[in-house]
DNA sequence: AATGAATGAGAATTCATTCAT
DNA sequence: GATGAATGAATTCTCATTCAT
């Protein structure tokens, strides 16, 4: 460990708290003494490491953008040897359970993207595109192979990944009504239906 | 008009230019200074009118309100005499046409929801409540009928008005690659899929 | 009545919601539009009556005037006719009364004084001294007479005047321990003390 | 003199100079911007300090309680050792200078108390009861000795105390008329005598 | 590397007062 | 005589950021 990982550790610790206070109170409500307050950080030390506030919205989006980009390559291989159905049911199900998991993060982007400098924002979206992707070859997976029906994959593909966050950003009513295990099993079915050459 | 209607007539163009702003730059990122500045009214006027910053996220509230139970209102009467496939279609139709009318608040209001007081967030919630009740009924009238199948229709309604919504919120995806109408088209065949009797 | 009388009745309806708040919350505390508020006016209504906020001051100025001007003329033809130990007592219990009466004011002008106009200032302190004059002329005759021995009856007045006014601006200390008979009776004792030839 | 001291220093230069102006022109009437301006201070850095403008009161009400607990302690220990007679003479005649010496504190709290925070508020009164309270034991010693003849020893050292104070709340009256020196003398002769076994 | 101090700009809100009707 | 509307100036306070040490 030399100076560089001070520096590492110090942002590391910066995004952990600035996380929690963004996502408890949004990020134009939340004063960079607010941040450091939090880390029992010197406001300048803070901005040492980090620039600006925007600075330290990077470094959220940052985590953010990997977050995502773990969950795509640890899905990507394991789904193309599946068979297609069976490999969206798993993707579906991995997804939710990766929504549950970072839901704060996920109702946190649906809210504050806007704040986010351009090129920040068209990365953001192009993660999700990723996300995107991984069902929308599964779908084409299996329209090939004449299991699926779908006239428009990417469209197909695109509703299941917002049914999917939509447990974070619905939690408010959804979480009174399912556990997370109902939810992925209910959405399943309609998830199926969609794209299932007839019926269930 | 008399005395009365120049408040309103006041309260009407405070709206009018606090959404245009709250719109483009967010609820927090607008001072009320830039809401007087654009109508050209003297701060102290505006505050004559309002009371507070938050009362004029309030008139933009109360104007929402009022746009979703407008819509509320217009169908729920037409549906009820027609066929549960034709109804959901058209209710489908109609709602996509009202979210691209409204585009600019449906999206403001996923975002800036946490603004508001407890009472109005409430209220906004039970409008749209409202709307996923109307696509509800139409479900439960066709199942009961055995048009559709669906094991948790409450749950398919919430993912159709979402998936409407979507085409606000992920408008910067969406509109580059699909008019309304190819959008009206392309969702209704994966919304029907999903509550069908059998495929399409 | 005529117009004359109309300005008078609202002058005076002024004075009374105005006296209400400045006591309550102090004169810089309250806003004219807290008075016009209390009075169901439109504050138009009031300046058309008053000139400005130091106009209601004026006119609570005023009415404080009155009611010390009353107290001396009231009783300044009565005590001359007395003996002066007896003239003394009866002033000192009259002029406690009269606190009582009116502590509110008293403890307004001990503390708003200074946003009286030098000339109201001065005037309120001239009619506060013809109170001291009814004491200190009583003292003097006394003097005459060999009932009191006092070198300073002067001083010897401006201490009766302020013990009695201590029992509106201590009240805070005073009345949880007296009643106002009691302080009366207590403070009668030690003010005897003050200016008697011999002890008691 | 380190670190800490810097912030001690310029509270203590806050402290000056909000107390010259509010003695000049009263606390709601000074404005947290007179108050930097008159340090050539910027505001934010005013802030920086004292947290509000309450705060900036708070300096001042720490202040005034540190004056006369200093003064209740140089003084309780000596009076113990006097001959009651000689005692009282001896603390009216240095409460007085005192008095002098904080004539504007005096005069301030007198009017601007109500501002203060409830706890504040108790806690200056509870400091105000202690110099009386400096007073009520010589008299009570003087009691048992049979020097002095008094009714109510604590109304009587109430007495005195604003009878001393009386000296700064009513100087555009007194000063015009009396040294110091004059009043201590002409006072203590009053004083005197309303405690006094038998006249003077 | 770390920090206390400093600051200009700007936030929401309130006020006493005026004026046209 | 009464009133709703209008306003410039001022209020307290907060913010992101920089700098000297």
């Amino acid at each position: 460990m030399g100076r560089k990982s001070l520096a590492t550790e110090r942002r590391k610790q910066i995004l952990r708290g600035a996380a929690s206070l963004f996502i408890r109170k949004g990020y134009l409500n939340t004063s960079v003494r607010d941040i450091a307050g939090e880390l029992d950080m010197n406001v300048a030390t803070l901005y040492h490491y980090v620039g600006s506030k925007n600075g330290i919205l990077g470094l959220f989006h940052e985590y953010t953008m990997n977050a995502i980009d773990f969950f795509s390559k640890k899905y990507r291989a394991v789904l193309e040897k599946m068979e297609p159905a069976r490999a969206l049911k798993y993707a579906v199900s991995e997804y939710l359970k990766w929504v549950e998991e970072y839901q704060d993060l996920t109702v946190f982007w649906y809210q504050e993207a806007k704040n986010l400098s351009p090129a920040q924002f068209k990365a953001l979206k192009m993660q999700e595109e990723c996300t995107i992707q991984i069902f929308q070859t599964i779908l084409e997976r299996g329209i090939k192979s004449g299991k699926f029906k779908v006239k428009d994959p990417a469209l197909a593909a695109n509703n299941i990944v917002v049914l999917c966050d939509m447990w974070a950003f619905r939690r408010w009513l959804l979480k009174e009504r399912y556990t997370l295990e109902q939810y992925i099993s209910e959405q399943m079915d309609l998830i199926m239906a969609q794209v299932s050459r007839s019926g269930r």
